[in-house]
DNA sequence: ACCTGGTTCTGAACCGAGTAAGCGCGCTCA
DNA sequence: TGAGCGCGCTTACTCGGTTCAGAACCAGGT
């Protein structure tokens, strides 16, 4: 027998295909023999419902939507987008969702899957990543009433619920720690600056760095890849009176500064102390180890997934703000013992 | 007007439904002039086929599947599966398929949700990774009837159509190369032994060793995991006859033994030299750089994708390779000048 | 005996597409 | 003139579920 049907079920325990349908999804209008008859011959069959005839009938795609718009040679390189993809499916395999990943060019690109994919009843919900300040998918995912939740800062999401970890602490705990450490001038390799979080993190080490008194706190825009990170550390190396700590946004930029320093006979971390965004493995076998910020990436992808489901089953949603990133200090970071 | 339908275009366009079907899919059976109108309505109202409708009325869903079922850890920090799946949607996109992804525990969850796919009419196909000698998702599959593409030797996939390269040529050629620096005692760190494409090189480390009368050409086993890899990397290191080349079976190991011998006080690479295969942005960045075996991963994606879209098509489909991974020399291999 | 209420189950409509069968029309050719 | 044919389009049914209206039945109360 190939793909057995309801219909197929309902013969063999003689019922009708109503009946198998109420006793299949859990809900009344079945006696529990019966109930219990149906999904023995279920069972046996090895049934598993067709879901496109359950999604046309008005019932779940029980899938959401994942768009990632970065170039694939960053996208390889970050853990993040792998752990927070492990972090989703842990939460929607137990619902029995699927993920659907989808590559775009452009924000553009990346909504126009959206509107396809609501109009083909493809997906129940969908992930927004690296959002923008004033991001164009907001309002139109607002509008188009598909269930949505936003991986970012709650500040750039508009009503769509949103899960995040407070950057600006975080940034707090690095700089405060380089300065106990008596750095002075502490500089920044940032992250794309249009993404809403990269805003929050500049204006959190601005902040900081005013409060404590250190001068010339500059940050140098990049884009998360190696060689960016290194082209920016090379600027930041090369000054007058050259920073004595660098903070990266993401640990790749982070492995390329360490490599630049080298390159130019910066000692790590007699003569410059290294922090990067993000804990990959990779972090840890680097000579010297990088102080890292650390967070739990998966826990995003658990969380956001049951906001999304949860939004998805119609239940109220509010954002939620996962732990912050904490310090791991390694071997790149230390006090100042040969001063430039 | 919301998720317009056939029936909408068909009142539009002043025709039935059927006729609209049959323009929207090209096929004959409505006048130039007609299909014209329908397909202007259809682009005015912004039409998109509910997808759910379309598959269970008999067409394609429109999907393929990727189960991967190696730990987050591992998964995050390996380019491979990313620039995997960037050249996969690449050509997925084009043909307007999605892509399901599943992570798994491992193989046995896998063939579950292969099967679940297909009985549920989730997908039209599916992409087979990491396959093992013998591995019984090969005949399921077959037994399935569910298309099917191994990212893998050919020799482990059946009848199953597979995407791979010749892993034994460039094996061949990284070792000739260090064999021709001088290079006597070359070890290996090789991946998950029970992987088909772990296997043949194994094969061919050891044949060509053998050939260019390289003694003791030891290979030791490891998960691709930097910690195993640190780990292979020791105890090579601590032996008598200590390798002066070390070949890993990827990026991230290589990495780690870098770091280990860093931290052992052997230098790279008068003293040892290391060869990582698969060529992540990460290799180039460190100090001294990674050589490396290079190929083209995207590539594969594209490739495995547009067999899969021609097998899901009926049109017969045979294994292919692509091209051979190539050594890029870098800084981390060169002539031996102290010998140990 | 009759009504009420509740549970259990059936039957049929429906979701939105695809598609086989059929029908009218105009054209060609015997 | 009428048979035959092909084109263009409609009609009606199908896919495999969900769901709603109502039938059948049973029990209890009056």
């Amino acid at each position: 027998m190939k793909r057995p049907t309801i219909a197929d079920i309902a013969r063999e325990a003689g019922v009708s295909k109503g009946a198998v349908s109420y006793a299949l999804n859990g809900r009344p209008g079945v006696s529990p023999a019966t109930r219990e008859r149906i999904l023995e011959v279920a069972g046996r069959l090895n049934f598993h419902a067709d879901s496109n005839a359950r999604a046309l009938a008005g019932a779940k795609a029980r899938v959401v939507g994942l768009t990632l718009q970065r170039p694939p040679s960053t996208l390889g390189v970050e853990p993040f987008f792998m752990e927070l993809i492990s972090g989703l499916e842990l939460e929607l395999s137990r619902r029995s969702y699927a993920l659907l990943l989808q590559m775009a060019a452009g924000r553009d690109e990346e909504l126009a899957f959206y509107r396809r994919w609501h109009s083909e009843g493809r997906v129940d919900g969908v992930l927004v990543c690296d959002v923008r300040t004033g991001d164009p998918r907001v309002p139109a995912l607002e509008e188009l009433g598909l269930p949505a939740i936003v991986i970012g800062p709650p500040d750039a999401s508009g009503s769509l619920p949103s899960v995040w970890s407070d950057d600006a602490q975080s940034m707090v705990e690095a700089v405060e720690y380089l300065a106990a450490l008596g750095h002075r001038r502490v500089a920044r390799v940032g992250g794309i600056a249009e993404f809403a979080h990269t805003a929050i993190r500049t204006d959190a080490f601005t902040a900081v760095c005013a409060r404590l008194g250190l001068p010339d706190a500059v940050t140098v825009a990049a884009d998360y890849t190696g060689e960016s990170g290194a082209r920016a550390t090379r600027r930041l190396l090369s000054a007058q009176d050259r920073p004595t700590a660098i903070i990266y946004d993401n640990d790749i930029m982070a492995v390329a500064g360490l490599t630049v320093a080298h390159e130019m006979g910066v000692a790590v971390p007699s003569q410059l102390s290294i922090i990067a965004w993000d804990d990959s493995p990779v972090c840890r076998l680097l000579h010297p180890p990088l102080t890292a910020l650390t967070r739990d990436i998966g826990a995003y992808g658990v969380r956001a997934a049951h906001l999304l489901l949860a939004a998805i089953d119609g239940d109220p949603v509010t954002s939620t703000h996962g732990a912050p990133a904490h310090l791991s200090p390694r071997g790149s970071t230390a006090r100042l013992t040969h001063p430039a």
